[in-house]
DNA sequence: CGATGCATGTAAGCTGTTACATGATTGC
DNA sequence: GCAATCATGTAACAGCTTACATGCATCG
């Protein structure tokens, strides 16, 4: 009965985005500027049948439509389950430790040589430029949308990049300089 | 033939921590301050059969162990795999955006009642806290274990919280002044 | 010598992905 | 009217987790 983050997450956006297809909120997924599911139509339809049985939604066929699809809005019980997720005390998965998959190949540079280990430093250095300014960009693109609440997810991802990038310039400094350290 | 993250990993470990015993790879995962995978058996005494069929480590029969514990070791073949999860351009899953459930949830703060919001913005206000402080202690320990890739890992997650927790402040200034006041 | 924890391993299940199939709609 | 895309759906699989089973070791 417990709803997984997948599930959290499509019932918000049927309860933000009124009566809706499952096509829609696959779209939400498939375009999101920092994907985190594929939006995959394997994921989300059997998943909104799946609520569906539990009460959070319903669902009432488009009449003008030949291929029956069917658009869903939540209950007042899927309201209730949507509060719930978004009461604190959130679950530590939601507060804790966010994962970074330079950090856990950081801890390895060791089995390059010297001259590889550079290339790794400034290749990486490179990509989290690149990468910055995507999110940069993205976060002028969501200001213009008026949305205050999309803007400030934009500059959160924007942030937490920077402050890796700062963090991999220190990384650098410290490996860098052979014996610096000791 | 395509290893995944975690086999990545666990070879990393196998060449890091010389001949040791799928319990010691198990254990890393297991003691991590910034879990990602749960160090279960069932996830790691098959894929280190895995990565042996694929000739990338070996294993050995400890003589004086009667549960048939083996030692496994990293091949030159793997040696090569490891050199080129490492080397640049990283795949984009790598450097790319970093999930944040607490940005997800922001998106859908619309559903509270404004005592309800102001509630969430003061919780998790205090949960991050709580979180960057944890960090903070585990940066002190890795200062004392003179290993200066984990203090620079340690350092990157602790750094990256503090942006997260910088942020959330801006969300809050931006929502509605929470009591803020510690 | 019995309880507790270390260590190896398996079975089943959950969650989501990729790939495919198929019908409806739209644009040229 | 035909191709491209929109939209719905299913089947098979991948990757990991939880829960269990079992043998060895250690310490009171």
């Amino acid at each position: 009965m417990e709803l997984t983050e997948l599930e959290h997450v499509a019932l918000a956006v049927i309860w933000r985005d009124g009566p809706c297809t499952p096509y829609h909120v696959r779209k939400q997924f498939l375009d999101s500027p920092t994907p985190r599911w594929s939006g995959s139509a394997g994921a989300l339809y059997p998943l909104m049948r799946r609520i569906e049985e539990q009460g959070l939604v319903t669902s009432q066929a488009a009449g003008d439509d030949g291929r029956g699809t069917r658009h869903y809005k939540v209950t007042p019980a899927g309201r209730g389950a949507l509060v719930r997720w978004l009461r604190p005390p959130l679950d530590a998965t939601a507060i804790g430790p966010i994962e970074d998959p330079i950090r856990t190949r950081l801890l390895f540079v060791g089995a390059l040589s010297p001259a590889a280990r550079r290339k790794f430093l400034d290749g990486v250095t490179r990509q989290l430029a690149e990468h910055v300014a995507e999110l940069q960009g993205i976060e002028e693109a969501m200001r213009v949308t008026q949305d205050p609440l999309l803007l400030l997810a934009a500059r959160g991802s924007h942030q937490v990049a920077r402050a890796r990038q700062r963090w991999f310039r220190d990384v650098c400094a410290t490996l860098g300089q052979p014996s610096a350290a000791s």
